[in-house]
RNA sequence: GGUGAUGUAGCUCAGCUGGUUAGAGCACAGGAUUCAUAAUCCUGGGGUCGAGGGUUCAAGUCCCCCCAUCACCA
């Protein structure tokens, strides 16, 4: 694979199912691939990442139907949520669709008649299980009854979860309708099949042509070895769906249409942006296709779907990534413990997305393995790496700079430290270009501790007491920066909102890979230093777990009651309009002077710019919480139009809003990057 | 049951085609330091590399068997 040139590449990750939210296990996946395209982008490369909800099929049909909705409304408001979901983890598509668009409709009719044309399809009738209530056949995991080997009751039609038994329905004894309760009957109908069986030399050799990871090329030994059947596609009516054409009542299998729909995601965002969607997708494209998968459908990735692109005229994957399962302290994820944690839940209690981004770089390495989530490996390996080392650096030498020059940077000498990290880059590229990050974040994090060896060897804070040593005090801390420079562009693929906080910082354009060589310069003027990251509490953990089993608490014990989420604190009537809350005059202030108060316990003298020509002079009991020195420059938020008070020490003019409860504080509250001192919060 | 994979310090994991006294981070102990949200630096304790057998001058690394865990079986 060149490493210069410019590469035109898509890639796409699974299509999560519209039945169910996002999940801890699910974002394995977004995150590993949301990495490799940041860093593809980063290499100047042109990426597409395109996504979609996977909305058909029997189970969303019959989900609506219970809530009483259509599958529409259905598949909209979890595509809504999906959405949100991936948006707070940074996951960022370029386009994020939906299985049940007319492009999708149009690219599964058309890829189903160039099957047909090429005699790749067959009908053949088949006898199924029915259910005479309902009147609509049954998918094996909607019959459920006495497991034949070892009568276990109530197990589900494809397999028995008590002795893992896998059987044909068939065999069930005493089986039942899992929709009505009634005793489903055989019945002969008519399914259309793709005849995979006649396409095993062509899948035979496109698996061993370096299309999959080594472990999944065996696996795919396995299923030649008992040779292929022909795969069936089609399912009867009541099914949400594309209808098949020319085949009234029968309509596509989910599995067909799904993976068509990253070529309609695709389609879509070509269409919006002008692309070349041929260009991508025709027989002998020259662009690069990227499927991240989880092992689980390998099967579908590696088998049906190269198949089905081949015989109908189009190009075939470049390669598929397959990645393993996520275990929750060392065992499968479990309702009842607490460790089927959904995305949301995350966000809403150790709300840092990027700290679960770190921690599965970490563990990711490119191959099929399992992944476990210590929570407390989580906490520790967090707060230790990314606090306690990396930002640390930053943290230890910025203060230097911006108080005893000025801000500005010194011109950086050559530095030993630096050349290693520089030439380290080719060593990070390369794990990471192989989906290794694993490898990538041991590699950067052992040059962060050499950065802070640096620091510890020169110990800056030495020559900040002896007069005449302030050059070398300058290029210590201008060293240490372009260190922490380059460690944030090795990591940016991984951290992208820290990222960019840093890069304002650091007052620099975004990094990109090119940017290795291009050091901070003489004169360059930082901005001061804030605290970048805070360290995970782990009763923030402990929280997310508890909610986690509550939460099933609550579905077990009511039949059906409303949506499950949104309850909560809304029961005291204790409203205020609009209007009540505009009185309230909230501004963005920046900290110009913080001082401690002679005599004063737990207040600290803030001087507060919020754009006016004259400043503010507030007190605020925050002094157990913050160091004055720290605060200054730091924009937060004051109540401006609060009455005037005389205090012992003084007028105050104000108040700054902080947070707190017995869980600690007082923690001040800080804008987002962009928000300049006077703006108005509302 | 069949197939594939995994099993290395308390925890999470590296160990390429076999080669000197088996590594890292975290945790723990001692020391240093105080610039940094107790962070950082140095030193140290701790492993019969799942069990057993074999090949080899030499095996965590290859072969056989067993045990445990996980996944897949359309």
């Amino acid at each position: 694979m060149s490493e210069n040139a410019s590469r035109k590449i898509l890639v796409t990750s699974a299509l999560p199912y519209a039945n169910g939210s996002i999940h801890l296990g699910h974002m394995v996946e977004y995150v590993q691939s949301d990495i490799w395209v940041r860093f593809q982008k980063m290499q100047g490369h042109t990426v597409h990442y395109v996504c979609a909800d996977d909305t058909h099929g029997t189970p969303i049909m019959l989900r609506a139907e219970k809530e009483g909705i259509t599958p529409e409304e259905l598949i909209g408001r979890v595509h809504t949520e999906h959405y949100a979901d991936f948006s707070d983890f940074l996951i960022e598509f370029d386009n994020y669709y939906s299985t049940n668009s007319e492009e999708n409709r149009e690219l599964s009719s058309r890829i189903y008649r160039e099957l047909k044309a090429n005699d790749k399809i067959a009908t053949r009738t088949i006898e199924q299980y029915y259910d005479p209530v309902k009147n609509m056949f049954l998918p094996d995991r909607f019959i459920k009854g006495e497991c034949p080997k070892c009568h276990a009751k109530d197990q589900y039609g494809d397999s028995c979860e008590v002795c893992g038994t896998t059987y044909s329905p068939t065999e069930l004894i005493n089986p039942y309708s899992a929709v009505s309760g009634a005793t489903p009957v055989r019945k002969e109908t008519e399914h259309y099949f793709f005849k995979l069986s006649e396409c095993e030399e062509f899948l035979k050799q496109w698996t061993r042509s370096g299309t999959l990871q080594a472990e999944a090329a065996n696996k795919m030994g396995e299923w030649f070895g008992s040779g292929l059947s022909d795969w069936d596609i089609s399912r009867d009516a009541p099914y949400f769906g594309f209808e098949i054409p020319d085949a009234p009542g029968k309509y596509f299998y989910v599995w067909l249409d799904a993976p068509i729909g990253y070529m309609a995601s695709f389609k879509n965002l070509s269409d919006r942006i002008g692309l070349d969607f041929d260009e991508y997708w025709k027989a002998d494209s020259k662009t690069e296709l990227y499927h991240f998968i989880g092992k689980d459908i390998l099967y579908f990735h590696a088998l049906f779907w190269p198949a089905t692109l081949q015989y109908s005229g189009y190009r075939t994957p470049t390669k598929v990534f397959a990645h393993g399962f996520l275990t929750v302290n060392g065992e499968k994820m479990s309702k009842s413990r607490g460790t089927f944690i959904t995305a949301r839940s995350y966000l809403e209690h150790v709300k840092n997305p990027e700290y679960l981004r770190y921690y599965y770089a970490a563990k990711l390495n490119g191959t099929m393995e399992d992944i476990d989530l210590s929570l407390d490996d989580f906490i520790a390996r967090v707060n230790s790496d990314l606090v306690g080392k990396y930002i640390n650096i930053a943290s230890r030498t910025a203060g230097f700079i911006s108080k005893r020059f000025d801000s500005k940077l010194a011109a950086i000498a050559d530095n030993a430290v630096i050349n290693e990290l520089r030439t380290a880059a080719d060593a990070i590229r390369t794990s990471l270009e192989s989906r290794d990050s694993g490898r990538a974040l041991r590699e950067i994090m052992a040059l962060a501790d050499k950065a802070n060896g640096y620091v510890a060897e020169n110990a800056p804070w030495e020559m900040a007491k002896q007069a005449g040593r302030e050059d070398e005090l300058h290029q210590v801390c201008s060293a240490s920066l372009e260190m922490f420079r380059l460690l944030t562009l090795y990591l940016k693929p991984v951290l992208p909102g820290l990222s960019t906080a840093i890069e304002d910082f650091l007052n620099i354009n975004p990094l990109t890979w090119g940017d290795i060589d291009l050091p901070l310069s003489a004169g360059h003027i930082i901005k001061p230093y804030q605290h970048l990251v805070t360290r995970i509490d782990p009763k923030q953990v402990e929280a997310m777990v508890e909610a986690n089993k509550e939460s099933l608490q609550q579905q077990a014990g009511t039949v059906s009651a409303a949506p499950a989420t949104q309850d909560a604190s809304a029961e005291e009537g204790e409203y205020i309009s609009i209007d009540d809350f505009t009185k309230v005059d909230l501004r963005i202030a920046r900290i110009a002077n913080a001082e401690h108060v002679e005599g004063a316990e737990k207040l600290l003298k803030l001087t507060l710019d919020i754009g006016e020509e004259k400043t503010r002079q507030v007190f605020a009991g925050i002094k157990s919480a913050y160091d004055p020195e720290t605060l200054k420059g730091r924009l937060t938020v004051m109540v401006a139009n609060l009455a005037p008070r005389k205090m012992k020490f003084g007028l105050s003019e104000g108040m700054v809003l902080a947070a707190s409860d017995e869980r600690g504080g007082p923690f001040i509250l800080s804008p987002d990057s962009g928000a300049q001192a006077g703006m108005r919060v509302k």
